[in-house]
DNA sequence: TGAACATTTTCCTATATGGGCATATGATGC
DNA sequence: GCATCATATGCCCATATAGGAAAATGTTCA
């Protein structure tokens, strides 16, 4: 079985560099395809699939606006993703300790084979 | 070009629910091989594969105790995420007022297609 | 050294992906 | 309706996955 689908979860879909970069051009300002594929380096298509995939999952809205279609922010399913790297951050700090005790370990000697 | 490899981005190691677990799994306790596997309901050694990815990435570590293998989280990786996210709360909330301004926009008449 | 246990690695398969190209669809204004 | 601009879709390819099965490697202990 392969991944699942990153048209269904959101952090499948923030796993795309470029998706992130997208996010990351839309806060605050909404933007046609066009400008977004410039600004990626991205031909039209590419870009275009990729705002379909933010879509799917709600990260990103669209509106026609004359011609264009207007892609902007929806941040809200990105909270979720906060949150649940937030579960951890009480770890992250104690995660220095208990490495260090962890090399400390190895130093000493009877450690057995190498960290990572 | 397919995605960066899951083995050098955080963001793409988190993207498999099934890591996403093991993580959760691994809070405070270091855990074998076997007993994350069977929390999963995977074989042993997809589990292991899962496991290799998290270590490549730096979110887990191993250590040697006896014949097993003990895996404990690492989760400072993490940390760059919750701020990547967070960088998009100031967002999250605004987006209710802006998409039901776009909402009240179409339902008065005068909006395009569809939202989303 | 050899047997037994724990985990990793290799090989294989079905599937999903990102991106490019060419083309279809949608929207505007005449 | 028609020409034109803006975007979305279909098709193709190379590549990356997840997971299973079988075999290889590593570790402990007698």
């Amino acid at each position: 079985m392969a991944r699942a689908a990153t048209t269904s979860d959101t952090f499948n879909a923030i796993a795309e560099p470029n998706r992130r970069r997208i996010l990351t051009l839309l806060k605050g300002v909404e933007r046609p395809v066009a400008e977004v594929a410039g600004a990626l380096g991205l031909k039209q298509p590419a870009t275009s699939k990729h705002l379909g995939v933010l879509r799917h999952v709600g990260l990103v809205y669209v509106r026609q606006a004359g011609k264009q279609r207007l892609y902007g922010l929806d941040a809200r399913g990105l909270e979720p993703i906060h949150e649940w790297t937030g579960g951890f951050e009480q770890y992250w700090n104690e995660s220095f300790d208990r490495l260090n005790d962890y090399v400390k370990e190895l130093q000493s000697g009877e450690g057995s084979k190498g960290i990572a």
